[in-house]
DNA sequence: GCGCTTAGTTGAACGTGTTCAAATTCAGCT
DNA sequence: AGCTGAATTTGAACACGTTCAACTAAGCGC
């Protein structure tokens, strides 16, 4: 049942693949030149010279499209960052060249990535980056901010520095947010908000691990907890511990 | 242009009015037994007694239909939370019952309310909070968290002061998504949050108004102002002050 | 009454995403 | 070579939101 695209056996050509991959090509070089909205899934087909049910036989809905653009999108932004860190050592300007690279990647799709989020929200879609669909790249997303926090040298107490790499993702995800709605040129209101925003939350950080801040930061993570578990639950009928 | 709908001049009867309150009464019943997207046009149209093309003269697109609703909705929030907050003085207990009277109103929409949201955060949707069609609604719940402040004891710089009903409002909006997303019993989980929050807030708001913290809250401040402008200017092709 | 304009109304037609039963290909087996 | 079942492919059909050219009704100036 789970399953739905592709099998493994007896593929000496990888004929599906092959397939899948010649739809999902044709489906972003038109997604890029002419938006999401006005790339119907026929021409998607006649283009890739495949009949319309042929791909839907690879990919549920058009959406599933995107979530493929969403996973490529995200594996070029883990490599750019990834060698651009080496340099930093503060945990400013580690976060500062990640949120750049992060930018930096998806600029070349800023036109039609207003689509990706527009579904986005949706807690059906599978875009939806909270939901089961998304946990491969939200995973990897966060363990990038792992790689962020461990290679700098900030003192952070535990309890907070284990939610952070989660809670920089969520900030991260309200940047892009931001990132698709911002027109100026260059897109510099996004690299402004950036700088800014990096600039608080190291402040912030830094605040919250003073031993002063502990009962506070406690309860704000407390919270935090609780916001994951619901989130982690979305689909269930009823929270977890109360049989109807 | 602007006016699509109706006019005023020549109307013994209000025949106009008449048509479109009985579309939208009709469509609303339908919404609320059978779901948004469950509900098409056609039949909202058949049990309105209507042709569907006049359906779509009253109201541009189905979304629109969303938008009256969400008026509607909005409306006896206020008419509710009104009345409950002549009890209480502290902040904390005002913030409380303005958001608990918030959902305590949804509540009998919660199954459909999750298409309320899914397309508010598209940017090109009437239902997008922060977009001009959404303005009417969204001055008055502003000025409903000026009311909360107002009647408070709580003393706040300022600075925080003016932009913390704005700030109030956003949260609200993060709650109520949360409360679409919430399936736990009787939402027990977004009123969980909702005390969780609230105290947090309240802790919050009193640190930021200590004078040691003027430096960090100004700068947040600043940060604020920011994306409120960014916000503001959605639509435009490029941020004001620069001419491409 | 008569033409003119405007509001209100109609339903056929369009383009879309999606579904599905049937057709076709293909690899492995006898 | 022929058979079998699964993987793949097809295109017609469906249901929907939306558009639009045409029609009707109603008021107004003459």
């Amino acid at each position: 049942m789970r399953k739905t695209q592709v099998s493994q056996k007896s593929n000496k050509t990888g004929k599906g693949e092959q397939t899948r991959a010649l739809i999902l090509e044709t489906a972003l070089e038109m997604f890029r030149e002419r938006g999401y909205d006005e790339t119907t899934m026929r021409a998607i087909a006649q283009k890739a010279g495949v009949s319309l049910g042929n791909a839907y036989y690879y990919f549920r809905s058009k959406e599933y499209l995107i979530q493929a653009f969403y996973q490529r999108l995200h594996d070029s932004q883990i490599e750019a960052a990834l060698p651009a860190l080496e340099h930093d050592k503060t945990l400013k300007a580690r976060l500062l060249t990640v949120m750049r690279t992060k930018i930096d990647t998806m600029k070349p799709y800023h036109q039609f990535a207003g689509v990706l989020f527009k579904t986005a929200a949706n807690p059906k879609s599978p875009l939806n980056p909270f939901g089961d669909e998304s946990d491969p790249v939200r995973t990897q997303s966060i363990q990038l901010f792992e790689k962020v926090l461990d290679g700098a040298t900030a003192r952070i107490p535990k309890d907070l520095r284990a939610e952070l790499p989660y809670l920089l993702w969520v900030y991260s995800m309200g940047i892009v947010l931001f990132w698709i709605h911002d027109s100026s040129r260059s897109h510099r209101r996004t690299y402004r908000l950036i700088d800014h925003t990096v600039e608080l939350l190291d402040k912030l950080i830094h605040l919250a691990s003073n031993p002063f801040m502990r009962p506070l930061r406690k309860q704000a993570l407390r919270l935090v907890d609780e916001l994951r578990d619901a989130a982690e639950s979305l689909d269930d009928d009823e929270g977890p511990g109360d049989a109807a």
